[in-house]
DNA sequence: CACGTTGTTGAATGAATGTACAACCCGTAA
DNA sequence: TTACGGGTTGTACATTCATTCAACAACGTG
């Protein structure tokens, strides 16, 4: 038997142990037993936290939400108020090493894979998107606004997130095509692209 | 009871069937029984025609990749030889109506779901990957050549990839997000990007 | 027409999965 | 020390799923 523990402790570590299975086997072949057996626990406990397991689902896929959210934020307040460095701030994060890592984005392939059937996960989904699209198109229009550009940013916010995913699905599916690095600089020419001609942002470091 | 009918056939609405199911309900959800009602037939011809599930999931899978890749050079070998129009052609492919539609992306996105899981899925998508990066990079060094340009063909067929998959995978998640028109706009935006200064390749039509 | 081949059916089978439940154990407060 | 709340366990149950199989029907061949 193992030990007692907090409600919060416990629930942490069931929702540690979904991310892992997802990664390692997929969300089609995730299953309570594997859950289990993964965290270190009998299979009576997982329902004595979670009701059921589209609810152990959802509030995986939440958290994972929360920890992009957050470390994404966390990037641009460090990254200070100038728009160049938000803009760039707010497309690295997507390259840290704790985010694009080949397990990581696992987890997040699996979740892509029941958006479109699952309304909780796709409701967390949508809003999280949301707020990342609003966020990287106002950053792309301050940048513009202060170079006197035209004011396109939802093309560029669209363009940035599809590479960004597009990044992120492909080292999931191949974790030897490209380093993150590589990712990173691609990303951040094209943000280029849609500022104008000159050298735009800080590719360096 | 449905009718009689060729062995090329049936496989191919079993398989078609398949496809729907996927795009309906997603990979984790895709059972043999709706797979059959899908199709119009009993339970038990889906084991006549193909022994395992696992073995009908990797002929759609392929034949899903078959037709992308058949698609794709048919555009290239209309485009003609000259380098730009190869290259806009291979870019553009990914995006005609008859690819870049919601249903169709919803079957790529529950195949990539288990592409890190699934060996004989994964050697499929990994020879139809390596494919068209071979091509596209080809494409871009071509250009690149007849410009007097520093040849960095690899990096440019990644992001274009990444790009691409991106588009698809957003599509699918949230199809009013964007146009068809759009995404592809985009694509040759950034292949300009790889291409020098100037523009590059027709953007028109 | 007769017969073998094969596409087709529907029920049966056994394995796997999610959930419910009764019992157990530990910490804590009275 | 006792009683209680709640974290923890393992089994049991009902359901769902993939696969098998015996029987049937349609088509082609002699």
């Amino acid at each position: 038997m193992s030990i007692r523990e907090a409600p919060e402790a416990r629930q942490g570590s069931i929702i540690e142990a979904t991310m892992a299975c997802i990664a390692a086997y997929g969300y089609a072949e995730t299953t309570i037993d594997r859950i289990c057996k993964q965290a270190g626990i009998s299979r009576g406990l997982i329902n004595h936290h979670f009701s059921t397991k589209d609810e152990l689902m959802a509030k995986t896929y939440h958290r994972l939400a929360d920890h992009l959210a957050l470390q994404t934020r966390r990037a641009v307040q460090a990254a200070g108020d100038e728009p160049e460095g938000a803009l760039r701030a707010l497309i690295c994060a997507s390259f840290q090493p704790d985010i694009f890592e080949e397990e990581h984005l696992a987890v997040w392939l699996g979740f892509w894979s029941v958006v479109r059937t699952t309304a909780a996960i796709a409701e967390t989904h949508r809003a999280l998107y949301a707020g990342y699209r609003r966020a990287l198109t106002r950053a792309f229009e301050r940048v513009q606004e202060k170079r006197g550009l035209r004011r396109d940013g939802a093309l560029a916010a669209t363009t940035l997130t599809a590479l960004i995913d597009g990044f992120w699905l492909e080292r999931a599916l191949d974790p030897q095509a490209f380093s993150a690095a590589e990712a990173r600089r691609a990303a951040l020419m094209v943000a280029e692209r849609f500022l104008g001609q000159g050298a735009v942002i800080q590719l360096d470091s």
